[in-house]
DNA sequence: TTGCTCCTCACGTCACGTGAGGTGGC
DNA sequence: TTGCTCCTCACGTCACGTGAGGTGGC
């Protein structure tokens, strides 16, 4: 187990490419050390990317994630840090219920949609045998 | 009732910015007549725009739902067009379900969270007025 | 020397928002 | 002349993907 990883092998371990590590760090999330040119991560660092990707699964942009990783690196009046990720959190499940709600309008009217195509083509079905459309369920018929 | 509108006019109406108009444009989805530089919207272009717009409500991309257009606009073989919609329908139902999954995967993570927390401040508050955690239930206290 | 992994630009994606700077017609 | 609306670039946003071209160390 070692203490230290390359930018390839934190990568491969959380299933994300390098280059989103090293976007992470131009936004600021992350700050590995150097060997020459290259990224050294530490297990801080790797820390904080597991809580760079919780953050992002439930929705939170890199910018808000920044901040809250802010206030964890302060270490102090941790009452204060607790209530503001309280806050957040539950301001965030707002938003996706909400979210949830403009999908599922989003499938009723698509199903909506399908029924009404589904008819069109029964209807046709209907005509080109030479019945009368209104009044008769739709049954299966040969394909046209 | 007019025949024909501005570019503000319509974004008023559907309530988008001329921008978007523009950008539809740009991207082959609507191709207004000119009169001189400025652009002109027909009725026909009108409807397109509401379908373009009830695309995007359910998810489509810019993409997909020029290609639906471009189907409606051949006008003939009705049946496949219409087979050819229940298809893309369907898969963007399936792939709405998906996403509604995801976000509620995301919601029980967050009130998972926002249940450490609050047990977290609470036992802050046990132990600030000297009581032992484990085994007590949370009870509202005084603000620390 | 050959591979391998790493690096830094920097453009592309998606659906526009937002100026900047300019024009036509009442 | 003053407003008003319209126009065409073209850069910015978001979270990276994808080359291009180059470097270090085994």
């Amino acid at each position: 187990m070692s203490d230290t990883f390359t930018i390839s092998q934190l990568a491969a371990e959380f299933g994300v490419t390098p280059r989103a590590l090293r976007f992470y760090e131009d936004r600021g999330l992350l700050a590995p050390a150097r060997r020459g040119q290259a990224r050294l991560y530490s297990r801080r660092d790797r820390a904080r990317l597991a809580l760079i990707l919780r953050g992002k699964r439930v929705g939170f942009s890199l910018t808000e994630i920044a901040e809250m990783l802010n206030l964890y690196d302060l270490e102090d009046g941790q009452e204060t840090q607790l209530r503001t990720a309280l806050g957040k959190f539950r301001a965030q499940i707002a938003a996706l219920e909400a979210q949830r709600r403009d999908i599922e309008e989003s499938i009723a009217e698509l199903h909506r949609a399908c029924d009404f195509i589904e008819t069109s083509l029964s209807e046709r079905r209907e005509r080109v045998v030479g019945r009368p459309v209104i009044g008769y369920a739709v049954m299966p018929t040969d394909r046209v």
